[in-house]
DNA sequence: TGGTTGAAC
DNA sequence: AAGAGTTCAACCA
């Protein structure tokens, strides 16, 4: 069937056949309408949707689609986003084929299997915290300029790095364009960005927070995390008190103000960091079932990782929230082998890493430049930009204290289409003088284009710092053993009289009932996990699969999984039936329709190479 | 392994 | 009239 639907002009047009029932009607043309909504939101800055949002966001999308309009940006994001439609269409119908053949039940108990693996894994002995400042570079610079405060204003030239919370009422927020934010809010005031402030401010925080956890974990300048565990329980506080206490003292010495969630992993905890926002803490009920109730209303672009294109796909699948997940875990696993399938798990389960350790800088991978300008042509005006970009990557090496083995420029041409290329060297660089020529040359090739960035970076490190003698990592990161899932077991406190089984067996024999109880909870808002059912809905399975087969039933000659004692022949079969199907669409996918089309255009400089099935980037985190 | 691209923060 | 810097994962030759 060709293609139902187009867009135009910030409208949903859909042509419909004409020998359509009125359901199948209204189907196309909500679906069509949801795609304008998706694709307009995606003008609207990458953190719409993460937020909770004041104005009613269709009309400021509205506004933004308005004014976007007819720029070789917009363009870029209209040619994208057809991409991706186009990418989704095709996802779906190989889905609606593989689904029709195959044994959802078997799909579901696979699904569930898996699950139940990821539940094993929980562990919820340790407080996580996620602090989170609020709006904290437009806090920064109303602490610069207090004439700010209460205003609308927006801190970056080309493109807003902060809204003021008066700014977001109007629908300004990060990644928004200025002359964008202007038309929502004529009166917005624009500043500059004055970074050494926002690093001042960053380390007066830190400095605060570093006396709750030492091992705190910035994940930028202002975020971060901190296992509060061993301060609650050497001051005897809750989670909450402590956390209060952190913000107010945090207050108190910087006179900025954030929000934290409590929670016990860093998924979590980020996610609620964003509950009470500005200047608020939520804490997480650490109970399971609360969690996963949690989970289950949640919009998968919460979860951190998860951006618009996945949003999207997902959403082509059917699955909005994490609750989704659960119901659609046939065709998730069929769509994106298990792999991908796991870290859907933990989304939907509310599982994730509880590690908290401080960065540590030798963890660098790269470092670079780049630089936006009005589009250039000439090529001695472009040359003349490598050069005095590697000028900068030199100071920036130098201060930073590295040296590298791989240049890479990147260009952006005028189109907004992203280039780069890149070359290994045998020995570390550091200089202009060494790192120029291969820019230079690296550039050179591409000749003539029509530009508006460039940019160099390094990588393939070598931290100079380092002194070889390899006592130093001794010296600067004492003991960072901690808050690891081994954790779990490190409290005494009669868990098990168990033996020395190894732990993915012992979880599996002892949890099992409860974990099942709480796998298949879709509705099981009234009794908790107290009392197991019966039997066990799947098939017993040990972990070490390949150790007894006799014991644990047939096996797949495609994926090399026992099937598990009760299995029939039949049942064999239609495991290797839908297992060929999974290598059937990693194979198909190679020949998805937008890769033909480039091909075909005879284009093989311009090689956008397909990604293998839809779901395999959201691989576990 | 090295080169390219794209997603995400 | 739409930034800068960085990491990660996938794919390919």
């Amino acid at each position: 069937m060709p293609p139902l639907l187009s867009k135009d002009k910030g409208k949903a047009k859909v042509d419909i056949p004409a020998d359509l029932t009125e359901e199948e009607r209204a189907a196309l043309i909500a679906a069509a309408e949801a795609r304008q909504r998706s694709f307009e939101r995606s003008f609207a800055g990458p953190s719409v949707g993460k937020a909770g949002l004041i104005r009613d966001q269709t009309e400021i999308n509205k506004v933004i689609a308005e004014a976007s309009k007819g720029s070789k940006y917009y363009q870029n994001q209209v040619r994208k986003d057809k991409e991706l439609t186009e990418k989704i269409e095709w996802y779906q119908a190989k889905r609606d084929d593989l689904m029709k053949m195959a044994n959802i039940p078997r799909l579901e108990s696979e699904a569930d299997r898996i699950l139940l693996e990821v539940e094993a894994t929980r562990d919820t002995s340790q407080v996580i915290v996620h602090v989170d400042m609020d709006a904290f570079y437009a806090s920064v610079e109303v602490q610069r300029d207090p004439t700010l405060k209460g205003k609308a204003f927006g801190v970056g030239q080309g493109v807003l790095t902060t809204a003021s919370y008066e700014a977001r009422k109007f629908g300004c927020r990060s990644g928004m364009a200025g002359f964008i934010a202007k038309k929502l809010c004529p009166h917005i005031i624009l500043t500059k960005m004055h970074f050494d402030l926002y690093i001042a401010a960053s380390k007066a925080v830190r400095e605060v927070l570093l006396q709750y956890d030492e091992n705190l974990m910035m994940a930028s300048l202002d975020e971060g995390y901190l296992n509060i565990t061993p301060y609650m329980s050497s001051h005897n506080m809750t989670a909450s008190e402590t956390v209060a206490h952190i913000r107010a003292d945090v207050e108190a010495k910087t006179q900025l103000t954030m929000s934290a969630g409590i929670a016990p992993n860093r998924m979590l905890a980020k996610i609620c960091s964003d509950k009470n926002k500005p200047n608020g803490q939520y804490e997480m009920n650490f109970e399971r079932s609360v969690i996963t109730k949690f989970m289950r209303d949640l919009p998968v672009r919460k979860i951190p990782g998860f951006g618009r294109v996945t949003e999207r796909c997902l959403e082509g699948l059917g699955v909005e929230t994490c609750g989704d997940i659960y119901t659609h875990r046939a065709q998730l696993l069929v769509m994106g082998h298990w792999f991908g399938f796991r870290g859907l798990c933990k989304a939907y389960l509310g599982i994730a890493d509880n590690n908290v350790a401080p960065g540590k800088r030798e963890e660098r991978k790269s470092v670079g430049v780049e630089r936006t300008f009005r589009d250039k042509v000439d090529d001695e005006d472009i040359l003349n930009e490598v050069a005095s970009i590697a000028e900068e990557l030199e100071k920036d090496l130098e201060r930073l204290q590295y040296a590298g083995k791989t240049v890479t420029v990147k260009y952006k041409l005028h189109t907004f289409e992203n280039k780069t290329r890149a070359r290994s060297v045998g020995k570390y660089i550091s200089t202009s003088k060494e790192i120029l020529p291969i820019a230079l040359e690296l550039m050179k090739r591409e000749l003539p284009v029509r530009i508006r960035l460039l940019g160099i970076r390094l990588s393939t490190l070598k931290d100079l710092t380092v002194t070889d003698k390899g006592i130093k990592g001794f010296l600067t990161s004492p003991s960072k053993k901690r808050g690891t899932s081994i954790s779990r077991h490190s409290t005494p406190t009669a868990i098990d009289d168990d033996d020395d089984m190894p732990e993915l067996i012992r979880m599996e024999e002892e949890d099992e009932a409860e974990v099942l109880d709480m796998t298949f909870d879709e509705d099981k808002s009234e009794s908790d996990s107290s009392t197991p059912p019966p039997t066990s809905i799947l098939g017993k399975r040990k972990s070490s699969e390949k150790d007894k087969p006799h014991l644990l039933g047939p096996v797949c000659p495609i994926c090399n999984k026992a099937l598990g004692p009760g299995t029939s022949n039949l049942g064999l079969n239609e495991h290797i039936d839908w297992c060929l199907n999974k290598d059937a669409i990693t194979e198909a996918s190679k020949k998805s329709p937008i890769k033909k089309a480039k091909i075909e255009k005879g284009v093989p400089a311009k090689k956008t190479k397909e990604k293998g099935t839809m779901l395999e980037w959201l691989k576990k985190k």
